[in-house]
DNA sequence: ATTTCTGACCGCGGACGTTG
DNA sequence: CAACGTCCGCGGTCAGAAAT
């Protein structure tokens, strides 16, 4: 039966399998996971999903805190069985959106508080799974119904991508004052202006590092990162990893 | 020697509520 | 939808350590 709860992982490298898939995901801190070889980081932007009996090694890093879905075969109905099969076909370290990291954030709180009661470790386990299970498979969220010019809006900031671009900017080129264009760009995307710029520029930034040599100050200039120190930064709050381990990896 | 990483600190501006 | 005002999270800087 389906069960959540809450869970340190120890600095020291752990390696094992057990026949139920499990889904890790960081409410705090990191860890390394290699599954079947393929290896990943979990962290709060990042999930990884185990299959059964998949090989896996883990090792946290530091003061971390997981929230661990694990989920035995029995108990499953045929449907549910089908989407676990898909969702845990292969090992997957899925990115996370800002909702999903809220949702996360309320569910540890939740087994924090109630973790004992099987009852709400089997429920939150089950919200979480479907959340997760939507963003991969589910409909393609709405485009935006708004006035939200998307295409505009990634054309401006893919062309000044190497510079400092701040919300208002960006609300201009969408013509909305910066509270309306927040709400209305939150509402279609999912992430805040300032997130999604953030994220824009750490994908060009991933792309550079592994196309091409250029020094970590080049592609923090590039990428509009006012410092090799702050793409360093901002690379390993977000992605759970440094430019260098990125390149390497 | 050079490049990369880390931690602490500070200030800006993003987030959000309110009002009109 | 604009124009505030407030708050605090996080991005940037800096200095120094670690890695290469």
């Amino acid at each position: 039966m389906l069960h959540a709860r809450l869970a340190h992982l120890p600095e020291q490298s752990h390696a094992h399998d057990h026949e139920h898939h499990q889904l890790v995901l960081a409410l705090a801190g990191r860890a390394e996971f290699e599954v079947d070889g393929r290896g990943g980081e979990v962290c709060r932007m990042r999930a990884c999903l185990v299959p059964g009996d998949a090989r896996h090694a883990f090792a946290g890093t530091g003061d971390n805190r997981m929230l661990i879905l694990d989920l035995p075969p029995q108990g499953v109905s045929d449907e549910d069985r089908e989407l676990l099969a898909r969702l845990f076909e292969a090992p997957r370290y899925p990115t996370l959106d800002a909702d999903f990291q809220n949702l996360l954030g309320y569910a540890g709180a939740e087994l924090a508080r109630y973790g004992s009661d099987p009852l709400l470790a089997r429920a939150l386990g089950g919200v979480l799974l479907r959340a997760l299970h939507l963003r991969l498979f589910g409909e393609t969220p709405r485009p935006a119904t708004g006035p939200l010019d998307m295409q505009r809006l990634d054309g401006h900031i893919r062309s000044h991508l190497a510079r400092r671009i701040t919300v208002a900017e960006l609300a201009q080129v969408a013509c909305l004052s910066p509270s309306h264009f927040h709400a209305q760009f939150k509402d279609s995307v999912g992430l805040t202006p300032h997130q999604y710029l953030l994220k824009q520029r750490l994908d060009a930034a991933a792309r550079l590092l592994r196309e091409t040599d250029l020094a970590l100050v080049r592609v923090a200039e590039e990428c509009g990162f006012s410092s090799q120190s702050a793409l360093t930064t901002a690379m390993r709050r977000y992605l759970g990893l440094t430019p260098g381990a990125l390149r390497r990896g």
